[in-house]
DNA sequence: GGAACTCGCCAC
DNA sequence: AAACGTGGCGAGTTCC
């Protein structure tokens, strides 16, 4: 079917002006965007990314067998044996969360707070790892491989032509107007489990003689973040070298003097101030929940009073028990008090105009039902407090990495490069790089990502960075090293 | 026998 | 007063 597209404007969404006044966006502006991004996407979905066959089909068999031997060895225990003789001598299903719950919370009674959203008793990963059983956690390995042999291995084969598996990438099924990608999900290879990564990652090439390269903007969403509410202690930390708000979260979390994040330990808190506190806070969590999750990183009991020893050690030779107790925090209860003074401080003092911001669109969106992004979209439709400060931040960060990857495209393909755009993942994207091109290309993505965007779009207010990375030639997704762009 | 649902888990 | 944002997908289960 041959649709009539309205007239599309040639890549430039807003002007700038000469006196610094931004030029709010239009609907037709995110029109324009999407509509390009789908004839772009279109294109990127013919290249897809080179899958190793043989590989595969000898780590499925690997699996397999590691598999079996996991699960002939769960089945000798007492617990294995206790549960199958439950259900009347019938093979558990040691996959079937249903059995799993009423095997441990019926049979053997034991007791969780942690609940599915149907209020059942939860029996993932944490709640397992929390009753510190040894077949519990043979369970959790086994999921573990299951998950990687299931969605990735065999997904691959299924998907795969000629040997290369070809995501969808979509712009139309996520609220927040970001992407999504299926068939196989190109957004969720393993990352962060070396074990997961390694086995995953090494499936994957460019075309023969060819690297892969992967250039992410770095902390784009509180960039962007910081383009809606302009919060000037915000802005200072972003554009300030040496200046780091997850320090100095670290410290004043963990009553830290003389907070040094090149030390190793100083390092640790600072990624759990991070992880624990930053991040959930702009995504809307309270200080109940970050005491409960630092607590748990800290390894300290939820319980009011700690011993000194208890805690992992902030330096050689001072847990962090005892440290907080120098500081009057003695217990659970005290350390709760503690996050709730510095939530407050930080959304109150800190970030006092990023605070009032959250607070002020809120306001606006009870008043008229919808609100805007700077990239001209609508949200016009019911939502919780927390998704309104949310969706446009996630959708305009992911509308920098769009255009960006448009661009880049319609100059690759103008060149005549033998360079590929093959895929993207929110905030980055992946090339299948022909070797003599590498140098022109960096540069190009480069420009294309921290100027003509910037120029383009005269209401990103502060300069955004990217990272890259680069693989060997024909060397697999898993060889990527940082590799600075010229 | 398939649709719809739930859960867990991978990514950002 | 309430309290963590967005997806895709496989497997198990339940329902028709």
């Amino acid at each position: 079917m041959i649709l009539n597209y309205p007239y599309i404007k040639p890549l430039r969404y807003a002007v700038s002006s000469n006196n610094m006044k931004t030029t709010s966006m239009t609907l037709m502006n995110a029109y324009n965007l999407l509509h390009e991004g789908s004839l772009v996407f279109a294109d990127i979905e013919t290249h897809g990314i080179r899958v190793d066959l043989e590989y595969v089909d000898r780590k499925q068999q690997e699996l397999d067998k590691l598999i079996t031997k996991e699960t002939k060895q769960l089945q000798t225990t007492k617990l294995y044996r206790h549960w199958k003789h439950s259900i009347g001598g019938k093979e558990p299903n040691i996959y079937s969360d249903t059995q799993l719950r009423v095997y441990l919370f019926r049979i053997r009674k034991l007791r969780t707070e942690n609940k599915t959203n149907k209020g059942l008793e939860s029996v993932d990963k944490q709640t397992l790892l929390e009753f510190d059983l040894p077949e519990l956690n043979t369970i959790i390995h086994l999921r573990e491989l299951r998950k990687l042999r299931t969605t990735y291995l065999q997904n691959f084969v299924k998907e795969q032509v000629d040997g290369f598996i070809k995501p969808i990438f979509n712009l139309h099924l996520v609220v927040t107007y970001r992407g999504s990608s299926d068939s196989p999900n190109f957004q969720n290879i393993p990352k962060r489990n070396e074990e997961a990564f390694d086995m995953i990652r090494n499936a994957l090439f460019p075309r023969k003689g060819n690297q892969l390269m992967e250039v992410d903007f770095s902390g784009i969403e509180v960039s962007i973040a910081a383009c809606y509410h302009q919060d000037p202690v915000m802005l200072e930390y972003l554009t300030t070298p040496g200046k780091d708000m997850h320090g100095d979260m670290a410290a004043q979390i963990f009553c830290i003097e003389g907070f040094d994040r090149n030390c190793e330990k100083h390092g640790y808190l600072r990624s759990a101030a991070k992880n624990g506190f930053v991040f959930p806070q702009f995504y809307g969590d309270y200080y109940k929940n970050n005491a409960i999750g630092l607590c748990r990183w800290a390894e300290l009991p939820l319980r009011d009073k700690w011993k000194q020893t208890e805690g992992v050690l902030i330096n050689d030779n001072c847990s962090v028990a005892a440290n907080f107790k120098r500081h009057g925090i003695k217990g659970f209860s005290d350390f709760v008090n503690h996050m709730q003074k510095i939530e407050h401080d930080f959304w109150n003092n800190r970030f006092k105009v990023y605070g009032a911001w959250k607070l002020q669109r809120i306001r606006e969106y009870q008043k008229t039902g919808e609100f805007r992004s700077l990239t001209g979209f609508k949200y016009s439709w019911e939502m919780r407090k927390n998704q309104v400060v949310n969706y446009p931040v996630q959708g305009s960060a992911f509308h920098c990495l769009l255009w960006s990857l448009i661009r880049v495209h319609k100059i690759l393909k103008k060149r005549n490069y033998q360079t590929r755009i093959i895929g993207q993942i929110h905030d980055s994207i992946v090339l299948d790089v022909y070797p003599p091109e590498l140098e022109a290309v960096s540069k190009l993505v480069k420009k294309t990502t921290t100027k003509a965007l910037q120029q383009e779009w005269d209401w990103i207010i502060l300069p955004l960075k990217v990272d890259a990375e680069l693989g060997r030639v024909d060397g697999s997704w898993a060889s990527l090293e940082k590799y600075k762009l010229p």
